[in-house]
DNA sequence: TTTTATCGGTTGTATTTGTAACTAAGCGGG
DNA sequence: CCCGCTTAGTTACAAATACAACCGATAAAA
């Protein structure tokens, strides 16, 4: 057989999307459990809602591209949001293909329930690393996603 | 309405676990496609080729543990690479319910030719950083997702 | 032994996701 | 105005995943 002619040594963990995953995987098992089992929410959901509270009324359109989330996802996310009356639609009037959506007071309290526990959480995950040693990850990790700084 | 105690200024890209998921994403959409049109494979699928390929004779439930991943996955993953004809089974004589599975001939070239891609992409990856950086997120990722050092 | 629990692996079914096609609304030139 | 083209969002159907129940083999207990 043909030499190959990459490292033999090449181990799985040292692929850093594999890498990325992993860690990835293992950051979000918990939170992940929070909230599903808290407030029946999906992966999305919680993402849209987040967007929501976050940053005010924005479109479906808007949450896609700030998100990077296909069109459907969200599609079905705001419905299953909606069904929890979490969020209300309303028809822009001067385009009425776009509906922007707002959380609801009792989206607006799960909103900033679940925002504390992320950012506990949070703390919690980082606290083995210095602040410098975390700023690093977190520049290469946003030059990796192609976040704009 | 109750004052939040949180951040007002949190935002969902300093969320650790969001953050990781977005790097994740990004990093694999690139080498998922190869492997993806080049070989019909699916993620789980290259995982267990790695796997083999780099550790030789396995068991499903020993790829299980080292890669974290529930074994029906595995279980499909490794019938679907036995249908392409890159792995055989063979039954455990001291106990037969398990099975080593080893690459053929096949499976060894294109595991050889994955790897190869796999390096090259994994260095584009990180061309833009400084191995002392590179160094420091090796470090963080591996102990967020749990691995051995 | 028989019985019971456990282990390695597979299969069935309900959810979830991806892809493409679709509806309805606006836009732009003739 | 009307035709074709784009856009916002939804829906239908296929593919993939999660979870639980399952099968056969082994080990441990009575």
């Amino acid at each position: 057989m043909r030499r190959m002619d990459t490292r033999p040594d090449f181990d799985i963990s040292h692929f850093m999307p594999y890498l990325l995953n992993q860690a990835a995987d293992a950051s979000s098992v918990e939170f992940q459990r929070f909230y599903k089992e808290r407030y029946g929410m999906l992966r999305t959901e919680w993402r849209v809602l987040f967007h929501l509270g976050r940053y005010g009324q924005l479109t479906a359109g808007e949450i896609c591209e700030r998100a990077h989330i296909h069109k459907t996802k969200i599609s079905r996310a705001v419905a299953a949001l909606e069904a929890k009356r979490y969020l209300t639609r309303e028809q822009a009037a001067q385009d009425r293909r776009r509906e922007y959506l707002h959380l609801t007071v009792t989206g607006k309290k799960v909103f900033g329930e679940l925002l504390h526990a992320a950012e506990k959480f949070d703390a919690d995950l980082m606290s083995n690393f210095s602040n410098a040693e975390v700023a690093i990850l977190r520049r290469l990790l946003a030059a990796i996603a192609g976040l704009k700084p």
